[in-house]
DNA sequence: TTGCTTTATATGTATAAACATAATATCCGT
DNA sequence: ACGGATATTATGTTTATACATATAAAGCAA
């Protein structure tokens, strides 16, 4: 090896992937520098620096300035999970789309969520309660509280016909959510609208989005 | 606006970022080029690449060669999650950790776990169950099978004093996994050992390590 | 020793310039 | 109008150079 030919900055991430799952490198060890690298690949050190970058970014390096740059000792592995608009996830599995309205209206939300969404007051909320199916079986449920205060226009949507997922994609321009996943066992409220035994396990979604509004959504996978 | 002290990629990403939430570049519109934008921000074309670069990786803006820049339709979120060594996660939050050897046995796989690690004939493995305590209180179960033709030394490891996770993190090189979540309900066996309630929802995560072991670890948060 | 200041160094960022690559647009012959 | 070659263009990457910044380490003083 130490070949001569790394000169783009993928192949020297592979290289430097490849050297620490050999454990040429071992967690913990400081490896080489840029500078070094550079001379060693043939290449310029704004490439290394691009290839370590990434996987420093991916959790597999550790890089502090004039202390250098050494394998990770426990790896936190990260996985990024891309969560789709509900629809397009149905669609890409080729099932039909159904979607169906099942309660909205204007209602004081209870702690919990108060709570959650830092509103002070008894604030009323938009409560929008929905169902998604796949080819005509329920897949997923939505419960979801919007605080309308700041959502301009959200009285003239008609979820009828569009989800408040879509709407508000459309609509709100937003950034940063908080996710959080959990389980829970099926109550006789959600086993009879999805269609499941009472007691059989839901994987639950929680998701705040910090634009202003909230959002809580229950999902059964 | 259009200021001329744009001038680090971090500035020019956070003014991007406002335009697209505020909707001065709608979703599926077209924004101009790096080169435009460079001399706007009054940057270097590189600076505005590097900025525009994160944002794509990001899901919120799609970039095609030749065709330009973006604003994504319908932005698919996503969510990077940390998976922490258990241990590093229960001693993060304060709890003294516990760790509980339940199993340790060669066994022959049942079918869904072969079918997953792509086994063909009668292989053993090595299966191993355990449990991860928070202060003395049952916080994760874990069911792990490991290949030993594929991880030398596995039997010299006493995982009675060591969690499978934290030696395999030690001492195998790894990279790329395959993790999955999920829901279930509590079987008795689970119940018993996770001191909950039969029917109480577990939350599962399914974790395949495809160097050429295989993982399957039950964890209930 | 302890604490503060300075220095050296590795990473981080910015820049201009050049070339690579993908892919749309255009032109042209049929 | 159609299909295929060609030109054009926006992004992608590499390079050398320069400077910024964090910080470990060394030096120094109380």
């Amino acid at each position: 090896m130490t070949a001569s030919g790394l000169r783009n900055w993928q192949t020297v991430q592979e290289e430097v992937l490849r050297r620490i799952q050999q454990r040429q490198w071992k967690p913990g060890e400081l490896i080489p520098n840029e500078e070094d690298l550079a001379r060693e690949f043939g290449c310029a050190r704004a490439t290394v620096n691009r290839a370590l970058r990434e996987i420093a970014e991916s959790g597999l390096l550790e890089r502090r300035r004039k202390a250098g740059t050494r394998v990770a000792l426990s790896p936190v592995r990260k996985a990024t999970i891309a969560i789709p608009v509900i629809r397009r996830e149905i669609e890409g599995k080729g099932l039909d789309y159904g979607y169906l309205l099942l309660q909205s209206e204007e209602a004081l939300p209870p702690a919990g969520i108060r709570a959650r969404m830092n509103l002070s007051a008894n604030v009323p909320l938009l409560h929008l309660v929905c169902l998604h199916m796949a080819d005509g079986r329920p897949y997923v449920f939505e419960d979801r509280w919007i605080n309308p205060a700041h959502i301009p226009g959200v009285h003239a949507a008609d979820f009828a016909v569009q989800s408040p997922n879509e709407w508000l994609v459309a609509h709100i321009p937003f950034e940063g959510g908080d996710i959080s996943f959990s389980a829970m066992a099926a109550g006789d409220r959600e086993a009879e609208i999805l269609a499941c035994k009472t007691g059989e396990g839901l994987f639950v979604i929680d998701r705040s989005t910090w634009n202003q509004e909230q959002v809580i959504t229950s999902v059964r996978l």
